[in-house]
This record gives C-alpha cells, sequence and structure tokens, in this order.
DNA sequence: GTAATTGCAAATGGTTTGCATGTAA
DNA sequence: TTACATGCAAACCATTTGCAATTAC
C-alpha cells in the first residue's frame, strides 16, 4: 500500500505553494514534508528531524525549521508553544478543509487533547466584534489533569 | 498623598506569605513589589528593572526574575506570554478578590485588552468536564486588530 | 551564627542567522 | 547560470543557575 491520499494532496500543495512563489522542491523538503505528515500530531522540531533523517541523514536542524517556517506560512502547519520546552507544530489540514480547533493539556501526562466548540467560537467572536476588534486568529488551552492521570494518582495515595 | 490602600494590602499578602514560608523580607522584594503594584499592567521584566532601580539602582537582572516568580508563585502575579518576546506579568489581585480575565491583544498597536466572558468560562468548563479533565488553568487570547488601528490603516490606503 | 538572598557572570535551551558551498530551474 | 537552499557553527534572546559575598532573622 502506497502513502495515504491525504498525503498526496498535501504534498500537492505544498509543490502549488512554492512554485506560485518562486520557490524551490527540494529532495530536504519534500523528505521533511513526508516525516511531518506521516508523524504523530503536536510533534516537534527535534522529533521531527529524526524522524527526517532515517530517510536522509544529513538533514540539518536549522532546515527543518526554516521548512516548518514554510509549511506554517502556506497554512500546511500550524506553531503551538504549550508552555513546556519546544513549539509543537501540527497538520492544519484535514481532507480538503481546515481544521481548527483547541487544545486542552494534560499537566501530568503531556498528552493533548483536541476540542472545538462552535457555541464559544461564536461568544468569541461577537466579544471581539463588540469590542471592536477583528479576530485573526486565537489561541485557547485548558490545563489540568486528565481522568487517567487522576485515576492514577489516586491510586498512588491508599 | 500615600500609597493607594490597595498597595498595602498586596504588601501585606505578600509578607504573610513569605514569614509563612520562612522567606526573608528584604529591599530589594519591597522595591520590586513597589514598581510591580503601582506599575502598568503586563509589564516584563525588563520594564519593572527599570522602575526598580530608580528607587534601588543596584537591583540586578535575576533578583526581579526570582522575585517575579515568588510573587506568582503566591498569587500575586501571574505570567502571560503573548507571543513576541518576553513575558509579561501582571497584578492578580483587585482589592481583595482574585480577578480573573482573557485577553485580547492588536497585532499592530500591540496593545492589550482585557475581557471575562462567564458563558465561555462555563461552556468551557462543562466541555472540559465531558472529556474528564479537570481545569487547573487556562489560556484564551484572541489576536486581531483593534478599532483604532483599522481606522488608521484604512486611512493610510487612500 | 546560620540559612536565605543577592549580584554577577556564565550556562542553558530554543530558535535564528551569516556565510561558503551546493543545486534546482 | 543564477537565484534559491543547505549545513554548519556562531549568534541571539529570554531565562536560569552556580557561587562567593552579603544580610535578615
Amino acid at each position: 500500500m502506497g502513502a495515504p491520499i491525504a498525503h498526496d494532496a498535501l504534498h500537492a500543495r505544498l509543490e502549488a505553494y512554492m512554485s506560485k512563489k518562486g520557490l524551490r522542491s527540494t529532495g530536504q523538503r519534500r523528505t521533511i514534508a513526508d516525516a511531518f505528515f506521516g508523524g504523530p500530531r503536536h510533534i516537534t522540531i527535534e522529533e521531527l528531524l529524526v524522524r527526517a533523517r532515517t530517510n536522509d541523514p544529513r538533514i540539518g536542524y536549522a532546515t527543518v525549521y526554516r521548512t516548518l517556517k514554510l509549511f506554517t506560512e502556506c497554512g500546511l502547519a500550524t506553531e503551538h508553544d504549550f508552555g513546556d520546552g519546544p513549539t509543537r507544530y501540527e497538520v492544519a489540514i484535514d481532507g480538503e478543509a481546515d481544521h481548527h480547533h483547541d487544545h486542552l493539556i494534560c499537566l501530568e501526562c503531556r498528552r493533548i487533547t483536541e476540542f472545538h466548540d462552535e457555541e464559544i467560537e461564536g461568544l468569541q467572536e461577537r466579544l471581539a466584534r463588540r469590542l471592536g476588534f477583528e479576530i485573526e486568529s486565537h489561541k485557547h488551552e485548558i490545563y489540568g489533569v486528565c481522568e487517567a492521570c487522576r485515576k492514577a494518582s489516586a491510586q498512588k495515595k491508599r
């Protein structure tokens, strides 16, 4: 079996953006794109470098940074800083459509859960408008303890 | 006229926390506290250092960092990273009560507007609970362009 | 007197940049 | 052939830390 269909679409989108901007389609960029599209969500530069190097060991740090910045510019990636260590990147597109969502972060196991709530989005939009603001983007992160970790620590206490 | 009443209450709270924890009330800490309580909202370490040094020129960088960490621990300050440059700190207490709120940030003039919406807070709480999460804190930041900046750039375009 | 605190300078960690070399178009 | 891209190392920036000197209690 080949790469999932979605990957082809993502690669195509990247190629289109690069040619439109007069940028070049290089082996490194394709390798990093593969690693990114096929990797876990909320991946760090470091993790991505390791993944990319399994296909091309000579890829450098700076190239991964520059490439992910490129992906972010063209809308394929979004950056998130969850307050510990390095920025994490996720694929911004699911099939054809943008896939906006926010995050819950477990402070114990650091697992990230995605959520989307139209009601909150709507209230936020109205609130901003009322204050004369035109929304460009937003960041809504909820930090807490997930069910599994709460159970585990209840266990430990007895 | 003396310092506003609120400052005394804040200082008292700090003193109480320090003595409870066996920490010492030093000149530097009091000076930095003054600078913080009396300064602008959303202040940076750098700005705070400048303010503090007008009262005591020998205060060092590291001390301001350590002191603001202390204020944060004892609930007098909250930290915010608005995505550009350094962390900003604000006084967390308004009179006697905690004063939770979120922020709108203008991407052009970088002005910060505070907001609080009980409806959003409630939805967020229910959503987290539904996902098995116990909320510890959250961060809700809206980035956009404020009314003044939109008008200014509309002006410029003609 | 003794443990906490300070100031300084050096270390850290994530990210960016300058530059000589390499390569896609 | 000529911009653009890469890899490396050095630079950067905010923040933290080790340590000797100082100070609060």
